[in-house]
DNA sequence: TTAGTATTAGTAACGGTTATCATTTCTAAA
DNA sequence: TTTAGAAATGATAACCGTTACTAATACTAA
């Protein structure tokens, strides 16, 4: 079972490392298809996952919605914005003492974290300043993306 | 919409408090069962989520997996085992400074954080230390809950 | 008691993701 | 270069955890 850097494979990566929006399969697919017309969503799912494997992409979850593709590898943290659905990189280091703290408190091996924080991004708290009553329509449960209490 | 107690959602609450091993929903649907029988699934997801939203449960998503339920609402982090797919609760104290840190380097409004770590428990650690082999069947590509890069 | 509303059981539908499969492409050995 | 075996592709169907829908029921406040 060889990893062989196909052109759709190549072109995959290569597109999610220009982003740096964090998006969703299927936006990839929009984006790939303009330069591979008849690629097919399947072939997108399929090598986002094996380009996870073998740590050349990260897959974000949060929860209650599509999953979010990452072309840094390395270790970083994330902040999703609840108002507006946007991921965006976390300006901080990753903090290795987390682990070692586990490790010496249980008997369990830790072999990494994540780390996930939850808000809202600087333009939607400008609009919300602008227009705070268009974000109180009554009524209605679920304001966005992963509410309080409902994901992760 | 007011906040009903209703027998169902008193009972799924009641349930899931005992236990601590954050179950999926149609465990929680099971067990449930033993004492209403005729409840249905989709009453369960329903109040989980309710509940949630209410603050009396936490929602638990580790990537490519189901959801898991949490009956302790106040703020702790959680282990998965990649192994078996067990989810334990962290014996720390959450670290409020970790949301300070990133407000303070941007104009994000942080509203809650989500710590998650990966590892494997010790009754499985033990397991592969006897019979290390059994872990390495080959042609394998995943060996169980949250393989490396796959999920979250 | 009653009117209004939330909730329920049962079930169908949804939708993001995976699996399937015939065909094509890649790779490494001959 | 040729060729055989393996991996990847495109197209599409299937999967399955979760939601939505609906008529009937239970709750709550007046």
């Amino acid at each position: 079972m060889n990893f062989r850097m196909t052109r759709q494979r190549r072109i995959i990566l290569e597109e999610l490392k220009k982003l740096h929006s964090h998006p969703t399969a299927d936006q990839v697919y929009q984006i790939v298809r303009e330069r591979i017309p008849r690629i097919s969503l399947g072939t997108v799912y399929r090598n986002l996952g094996v380009l996870a494997e073998f740590g050349h992409v990260q897959i974000l979850e949060f929860g209650n919605m599509q999953r979010r593709f990452d072309g840094s590898p390395g270790t970083h943290y994330h902040v999703l914005c609840t108002h507006c659905g946007r991921v965006e990189d976390v300006p901080a280091e990753p903090i290795p003492a987390v682990e070692e703290a586990v490790r010496e408190m249980s008997d369990w091996e830790i072999t990494r974290h994540r780390l996930k924080f939850f808000g809202v991004c600087p333009e939607c708290r400008e609009k919300i300043q602008k227009f705070p009553m268009s974000f109180h329509r009554r009524g209605e449960r679920r304001n966005g993306y992963g509410d309080e209490g409902i994901e992760d």
